[in-house]
This record gives C-alpha cells, sequence and structure tokens, in this order.
DNA sequence: AATGTCAAAGCGTAGG
DNA sequence: CCTACGCTTTGACATT
C-alpha cells in the first residue's frame, strides 16, 4: 500500500557518506553476543526466515531478527550468551511490580559492504520499494523484510535531512558515482557469499 | 569523555 | 483493521 503512497516529491537519491570512511565492518550482531536466546530464540527459527515475522514489526515484536540478519559468519559473535545474562536477570522474585517492558539491551546489527551497496543502488533507483521487491532484496541480501523497510527508510530521512541541512540538494547525485557502476544485482549470487564480499580492503573506504 | 553515526524502537498519521 | 510511512528517540559502536 505505502508503496503507492511514495513520491513524495524531490528526491535525491543516494547517500553513502560516512559509513563508508573508514570502517571495516564486518557483520556481526551484537545482539548474538547480548542475549536474545531466552525470549526470541525461542520464537525466531534460525532458519525461519522473517516472511511473516516481518509482517508485524509493531511494538512488542522486535524485527530485528538478529540470527538471520546476519549470515555472515566472519565475525565472530563471542560465545558470552551464557555468561550474559540479560539485565531481567536482577530482577527480584518478588511482588507485581508492573516492570516496564524493558527487555534492555537492544541490538544493532552492521550490515556488511555487500549489504549495503546492495541496498544504496536499490535505493539510488528508487527510493521505495513495493512489497514484492523489498522480499526479493531481503531474500539476495538474506536481511529480514523488516531490516531492509528499516533501512530504507532511515535513508528517507538521511538523505532527506543532509539535504535540507546542507541546503543544497544538488551533488548528492555524485555521491552516487562512489558505487560501482555495475549492476551489483547482477551479483545475485554472490549475495551468498557476502562474508567474502565484505572484506574488500576497507581501508579504500 | 565527547561526538557522530548507524540500526532499530517507538509514536503518530495516512491510505487501502 | 492493517501496513507502511515520516519523524524522533533510544541504544550500541566507532572515531576523535
Amino acid at each position: 500500500m505505502s508503496t503507492g503512497v511514495l513520491s513524495p516529491g524531490g528526491h535525491k537519491a543516494s547517500s553513502s557518506p560516512q559509513q563508508t570512511s573508514s570502517r571495516p565492518r564486518t557483520s556481526f550482531l551484537i545482539q548474538d553476543i547480548l542475549w536474545d536466546g531466552v525470549e526470541r530464540g525461542t520464537r525466531m527459527e534460525q532458519g525461519g526466515i522473517p516472511e511473516d515475522g516481518e509482517q508485524q514489526d509493531g511494538p512488542g515484536v522486535s524485527p530485528a531478527q538478529p540470527h538471520d540478519a546476519n549470515p555472515v559468519g566472519d565475525a565472530q559473535p563471542s560465545p558470552l550468551t551464557d555468561a550474559e545474562t540479560p539485565p531481567c536477570g536482577h530482577d527480584p522474585p518478588q511482588k507485581v511490580l508492573p516492570r516496564p517492558p524493558r527487555p534492555a539491551k537492544r541490538s544493532r546489527a552492521a550490515f556488511t559492504h555487500s549489504q549495503v551497496l546492495e541496498l544504496e543502488r536499490n535505493f539510488s533507483r528508487q527510493k521505495y520499494l513495493s512489497a514484492p521487491e523489498r522480499a526479493h532484496l531481503a531474500q539476495n541480501l538474506q536481511l529480514s523484510e523488516t531490516q531492509v523497510k528499516i533501512w530504507f527508510q532511515n535513508r528517507r530521512y538521511k538523505t532527506k535531512r543532509r539535504a535540507g541541512s546542507s541546503g543544497l540538494e544538488v551533488g548528492t547525485a555524485h555521491k552516487t558515482s562512489i558505487l560501482p557502476p555495475v549492476p551489483l544485482l547482477a551479483l545475485h549470487g554472490a549475495a551468498r557469499c557476502l562474508p567474502c564480499l565484505c572484506y574488500w580492503s576497507p581501508a579504500a573506504w
């Protein structure tokens, strides 16, 4: 639906700014390190790519599927899972204190370069993705649809903000030039080789 | 320590 | 009613 709501007006696609500055960002999920085996682990099957889980990204359900989110095994999620007792651990088995649903510790997935590139390429072409496209992209990148959706949301707003604060909406276009002129989508299969791709000399960025 | 960025949570809203 | 959007805030990480 909202896919039809698009075209707000001036779009200056592109934007892959500072992130590329110098981040050897390997994608790993901190969430894996921190917690999450208790509450969500049960509901989210690792193999269960969230086509459904996506649908409700409403409150209560965190769409941040950590497991599926990053297939990349390149960065090793430290095995702290056990030692890391969730903050909720300190809650006394006491009375009915209306503990606010604060699971604490959020995760921040770091996408791989290839994932970001793909996303950016798609973004430079379309600021809004239709559901099928989103699903397809998510599958190719091995991300959840929610992650793709959120990424596009953030990207849109980011671009908008930058364009606005800079006063100049021009110049954004050239930013796209940092992206390889090659249709990464052609790499389709490469998406599965993410861990490998993410190893392209970060120094260059 | 302060700052900036990123991904996601959350809130309010609009469209089907 | 549901979904996705814009926008703001939160939480974690990186860089200075």
